[in-house]
RNA sequence: GCGAGAGUGGCGGAACUGGUAGACGCGCUGGACUUAGGAUCCAGUGGGGCAACCCGUGGGGGUUCGAGUCCCCCCUUUCGCACCA
């Protein structure tokens, strides 16, 4: 080594191989359990996590791999930072992707799913990432989703599932229930017939319980923001109240007149309120609907149970409605107003009736003409009073007064809210309310390939539970698992399955056909990785106390509400029943970005998606993880451009080499040390805070100055870089590192410290402005004072030319600028 | 429509609390070494100008000694949600 001269970098004895040394390193870390962490005694754990994947046919894709080694670098830096890492990983198996997959192919999912499996993992190894492999989990796997259906029925318990009719799509061609995704403008996603609404008898779970819990905790849980923020708008709280009308005239009927209950945020309209919308489905539809009007009504009823769910709610179209026959009270103006239906108004929010306000709300304005409905002015903005005609709605409420509201005149619209609820309560009319837009989370699928839910349905005892004994509901083979006419789960079709004896009185009972959400198996996966071997329960309490709740859990946008709002839910329940210590489950979330390809999107279609496969047989897998790592921020995404990728491997080659050829005789450089000592301070405060491509950059200058004018490096200012690139570039930096002479894995290394005081430097170019532009620099010593500055300053001719009289004023910051106001 | 984010060289992107705009990389230009190079190494590279200088962070105003960064208005764009009463 000693005898390769400067110059013969590129014809060194060893030459940089990453396909050989990243085959060495991954049978090393496997052979030596170097990543599976001892869980019962870990010094310091910490519990990484990434989203686990769903195993696509397609394989892994390069988002994945993008995702993934974001996670693996915090992981791994953690772990030099000296803490026990656990970074397990998975695969989300079931549902509905997997299950259309195998009936396009034709291919049954049971022998499907276990070749994807297998595909993802030898993927996912190349990858070099920090996983303890013994810890795999899959959610088909009886022994995973025996838990799955254990918790379903610890909410069961509790009263948190419950079982109602619930519209789902329905294609009466395929006979199948679709998912909104499977709705394309109406119509099946697979054969092109009309969708229509069904009713289905199906399980939910009551997360509307939690709903303010969930919220409230967003204040103080540490993840992204826009994670929050999208939980937040997803929960939807709003304030308002809710107002009963009487039902007047001959469709009173015996007990007295029938209520409808509404709920709005504008109770300060309610002198504006000209009519009543009740959505078709409302209950009180076919009670107060006039003979007259019946007809009518059905008609219209009927009609909008034909449209899917998808359609029905599109905001362009035209208003449609019709008039019930049925009148009710005002309770603020005693006049009686007209009750409508149409299906603008949606049975599954608030009461699934509104009061129409059509002057303040644009939806009822344009309801109202074209109906022709009375529309009456109850706020007055600026300049207006309560004649001012209204041609559109006035939705304003900063400003406006109120107008035509009796003895509300003149309140502000927040005055007028709080003193209306409360004279509608003591008048018995009504009340404040808090509404939220969250819905129950509903959990059956109609479906094959997922979880049974377990439940026996008897004639004699009702629904009863799989006692837990029991458990798990074997998902049966079932060879043909194509959906067909009788419109229930293919499950139903297995005799010797779905019959089956009564828990309690032994009689012949029914199996619950349906299976259960995915979102169900993944809201508690990460409980599951510390006891992957305990087979008599779902976690084994002292190492979910050692190792939970996650320390930092990393993942894509696209789960920002269901499943992170699933997993919390379920996460506070089994705190409530006593099962966890903790009811937020992850320390700390960050989203990750999403990467496009020479400025767009990837997608099967346009041919222009990246195979990893290829790109770590061509570069390396250190290459590629460093490269993705590179392209930009790490929660912002970035541009994978082909071209670029060469700069990378350049760098990890100069690494390479100068790991190579570093001299350990003499001393090293002060100034590369010096330049050494900043970046391990840079790349140590960058990669906490997920600023990979920064690190790299500074790992990068630090390069160029290690080898600057073609010097030969000194051992010193090398090896501590070599613990630097690890997290990135695991491999080769296993090699060098061994290469030097250690024994242990690099990971064991210990990050290295730098010394502040290495860092700082003794002279400085001060930045001088005249009248704030800019005309030079000077070089002073860091703590020049502000007079000697000035003095430097105008004694540099070029800056002192612009310096006309005496300076009017003088700005200095220390080590930053110098600013002469003349 | 509502909510969140983003507009900086030829390109991907840097710039901590307002303080040298363009770090780092790609590309490009020149040079070195070479039988050769699409390898490697070195140097240069925002635009205009011979130069002194001038102009530059989507557009227009403003605050400030000083603005990519703060405030107001507008444009473009990405991603969620979407008749939520």
């Amino acid at each position: 080594m000693t005898s390769s001269k400067p110059n013969s970098i590129a014809h060194s004895q060893a030459p940089y191989d990453p396909g050989a040394i990243e085959r060495k390193w991954q049978e090393r870390w496997h052979e030596q359990r170097t990543n599976s962490p001892d869980l019962d005694r870990p010094a310091r754990p910490f519990f990484q996590l990434m989203m686990f994947p769903y195993p696509s046919a397609e394989g892994l894709h390069i988002g994945n791999v993008f995702a993934f080694t974001g996670n693996d670098i915090y992981g791994r830096f953690q772990r030099l930072q000296g803490h026990t890492v656990f970074e397990p990983i998975g695969f989300d198996a079931f549902g509905i992707h997997s299950e259309n997959h195998a009936l396009k192919v034709g291919t049954h999912p049971m022998e499907l799913i276990p070749r994807n499996i297998e595909n993802f993992r030898r993927q996912l190894r190349r990858v070099g990432l920090m996983v303890d492999w013994s810890r795999e989990l899959s959610t088909t796997d009886p022994a995973y989703y025996k838990w799955t259906q254990w918790i379903f029925l610890q909410l069961l318990y509790k009263g948190l599932a419950y079982k109602k009719k619930a519209a789902v799509n329905w294609c009466p061609s395929c006979k199948t229930v679709l998912s909104n995704e499977q709705v394309i403008a109406g119509h099946c996603e697979r054969c092109g017939t009309a969708v229509e609404q069904r009713f289905l008898e199906q399980w939910f779970f009551r997360i509307t319980d939690y709903a303010q819990r969930l919220l409230d905790d967003l204040d103080w849980i540490d993840w992204s923001e826009t994670t929050k923020t999208a939980q937040r708008n997803w929960i939807g709280r709003s304030e308002g109240a809710e107002i009963t009308f009487e039902v007047m005239g001959e469709r009173a009927g015996e007990n007295g007149a029938p209520r409808i209950t509404v709920f709005t945020t504008r109770p300060d309209t309610i002198f504006g309120a000209t009519y009543l919308v009740l959505a078709p489905e409302h209950p009180l539809v076919p009670t107060i609907t006039a003979p007259a009007q019946r007809a009518a009504v059905e008609q219209y009823v009927a009609r909008t149970v034909k449209q899917d769910l998808v359609a029905r709610k599109v905001t362009e179209k035209e208003k449609t409605g019709v008039f019930t026959g049925a009148y009710a009270r005002n309770p603020a103006t005693g006049r009686d107003i007209p009750i409508w239906i149409a299906d603008y108004v949606l049975m599954e929010y608030g009461t699934g009736a509104i009061m129409a306000v059509p002057g303040h709300d644009e939806r009822d304005f344009q309801f109202a003409e074209k109906f022709g409905l009375p529309i009456v002015r109850v706020v007055a903005g600026e300049g207006e009073d309560a004649g001012t005609p209204l041609t559109t709605a006035y939705t304003e409420n900063e400003a406006g007064r109120l107008v035509n509201s009796g003895a509300f005149d003149g309140l502000t619209v927040a005055e007028a809210k709080s003193r209306i609820v409360r004279w509608l309560e003591e008048r018995g009319a009504g009340k404040a309310t808090v509404n939220f837009r969250l819905h129950d989370w509903a959990i059956s699928r109609q479906r094959y390939w997922g979880p049974p839910i377990p439940i026996i349905y008897c004639d004699a005892c009702g629904i009863q539970p799989v006692p837990e004994k029991d458990l798990p509901v074997l998902l049966p083979y079932i060879e043909d698992f194509r959906p067909d006419d009788s419109g229930v789960s293919p499950l139903a079709r297995h005799e010797e399955w779905y019959r089956v004896p009564c828990p309690r009185c032994g009689k012949l009972g029914r199996r619950e056909t349906d299976v259960s959400d995915t979102f169900l198996d993944s809201a508690w996966y990460f409980l599951r990785y510390p006891s992957t071997e305990v087979d008599d329960k779902p976690f084994d309490p002292v190492r979910t106390r050692t190792w939970l709740p996650v320390d930092m859990y990393i993942g894509g946008n696209e789960h920002a509400v269901l499943h992170l709002l699933y997993t919390r839910f379920i996460t506070m329940v089994l705190h409530d029943m006593g099962y966890l210590e903790f009811a937020e489950p992850f320390e700390k979330f960050r989203a990750h970005g999403l990467i496009i390809r020479e400025g767009a999107k990837m997608s099967k279609t346009k041919g222009n998606v990246i195979n990893p496969d290829e790109h770590i047989e061509r570069w390396g897998a250190d290459t590629l993880r460093t490269y993705l790592m590179f392209l930009g921020p790490f929660e912002e995404g970035g541009d994978y451009r082909d071209a670029g990728i060469s700069g990378v491997r350049r760098f990890l080659e100069r690494l390479w080499a100068s790991a190579q050829e570093a001299r350990s005789d003499g001393a090293p450089d002060e100034g590369v040390l010096r330049k050494l000592h900043q970046t391990i301070k840079r790349v140590g405060e960058d990669i906490p805070r997920l600023s990979y491509n920064t690190a790299i950059a500074a790992m990068m200058e630090y390069m160029n100055t290690l080898r600057a004018d073609e010097r030969t490096p000194h051992r010193a200012e090398v090896e501590p870089l070599v613990v630097l690139v690890a997290p990135f570039a695991p491999h080769i930096a296993e090699e060098l590192w061994e290469r030097f002479g250690h024994r242990e894995s690099v990971f064991d290394a210990g990050w290295p410290a730098y010394d502040p005081a290495r860092i700082a430097e003794e002279e400085i170019d001060l930045v001088v402005q005249v009248n704030g532009k800019t005309r030079g620099k000077v070089r002073v010593p860091v703590d020049v004072t502000q007079d000697a500055a000035l003095a430097a300053a105008l004694g540099a001719p070029a800056i002192a030319k612009f310096v006309t009289g005496t300076p009017k004023k003088v700005i200095f910051v220390p080590k930053r600028l110098l600013n002469i106001v003349a």
